[in-house]
DNA sequence: AAGACGAAAGTGGTTGA
DNA sequence: TCAACAACTTTCGTCTT
């Protein structure tokens, strides 16, 4: 995979936005592009030596479909070879033949687990506004849980979840237990403790969540400007120095940070606003902010 | 009238015996 | 398994703009 840097600072430690398309720095807050590019093997042949190296290689292969998307289908188009009609009592069969093909492809009970996993996968990723890469490594993790045999006694989707959880905390893209509890219909409590076990078990080491990584998404929601993102990086930066981050909740944290950073930046927000974006308390961001106050000697007008 | 502030009491989750 | 504990929320009264 390629590795970006950041052209301000030179950190390689990018957050995505995907539900706006940005990538931003996690040091200074740069906002890099505004379209993120497809990070996957690029199959594009520019002269046909390329094109006689690379035909043969096929779809990259896919975690999320149940075969690994190495599939033989009999396709819908009801021609034979040459292209000629096909009568009806050959299509009947073929009809047959289709569904017992595909039957006979999620036949062992792993695999129809699996099917039913990875569907449930891809339509709360979707609901989630997760990348294409992130889900493929969620749909790895799943495989990886099914191997070790985690997930008995209890139900898919909540392994789903925690699996979906894990994968947002890895790579750092934002999203809380609250967020994918809600689209996958599983209790908080519930995802929390697979996440627990699975990381347990698998012996993860899953970083703490950092609340740098939800800035880019809460300055979004407030249609603040990317002045604000990088004021609340610089602020969160020196706040993780200080030790203020440890032990909070990441998300009332940033939330602080945005809304002091928007005061300063005449783009002014009041705390409920922010509030309800980051699903925080106007108490807790209070909090916050009077210990950021405090602790940088930020001087914050009214 | 709306926002900001902070005290006090209540809630759910983590931790350590 | 239980109790202590910290973070967060809810609620409410007061002050500021």
């Amino acid at each position: 995979m390629v590795v970006k840097k950041c052209p301000k600072c030179g950190s390689t430690n990018l957050v995505r936005d995907y539900e706006h398309g940005e990538l931003v720095c996690a040091d200074c807050g740069y906002v890099i592009s505004e379209n993120i590019e497809d990070l996957g093997p690029e199959w594009r042949a520019f002269d046909s030596d390329q094109i006689k190296s690379r035909v043969r290689g096929g779809a990259p292969t896919k975690f999320t479909s149940p075969n690994k998307g190495l599939v033989t289908e009999i396709d819908k188009y009801d021609r034979d070879i040459r292209g000629a009609r096909i009568s009806q009592k050959k299509l009947a069969q073929l009809s047959r033949m289709r569904k017992w093909h595909k039957r006979a492809s999620i036949a062992t009970s792993m695999e129809r687990n699996l099917a039913i996993a990875l569907t449930e996968l891809a339509r709360i990723c979707s609901y989630l506004g997760l990348s294409d890469e992130t889900k493929e490594e969620a749909a790895l993790l799943y495989r990886k849980c099914v191997q070790h045999e985690l997930g008995r006694g209890r139900l898919i989707e909540s392994l789903v979840a925690a699996v979906i959880y894990t994968v947002c905390r890895t790579q750092n893209i934002p999203r809380t237990l609250d967020e994918i509890a809600r689209v996958a219909g599983i209790e908080k409590k519930e995802i929390g403790r697979a996440y627990r076990f699975i990381r347990r078990e698998l012996k993860l080491n899953v970083p703490l969540t950092n609340p740098k990584s939800y800035v880019p998404k809460f300055c979004a929601a407030l249609k603040l400007s990317g002045k604000v993102q990088e004021r609340s990086i610089k602020i969160l930066n020196k706040a993780m120095k200080k030790g203020l981050v440890s032990g909070r909740g990441p998300t009332g944290v940033a939330a602080a940070a945005v809304y002091i950073s928007a005061a300063l930046e005449g783009e002014r927000k009041t705390q409920k606003e922010v509030a309800d974006v980051a699903n925080v308390t106007e108490v807790t961001i209070r909090n916050r902010y009077r210990e950021l106050k405090k602790e940088l000697k930020l001087k914050v007008e009214l």
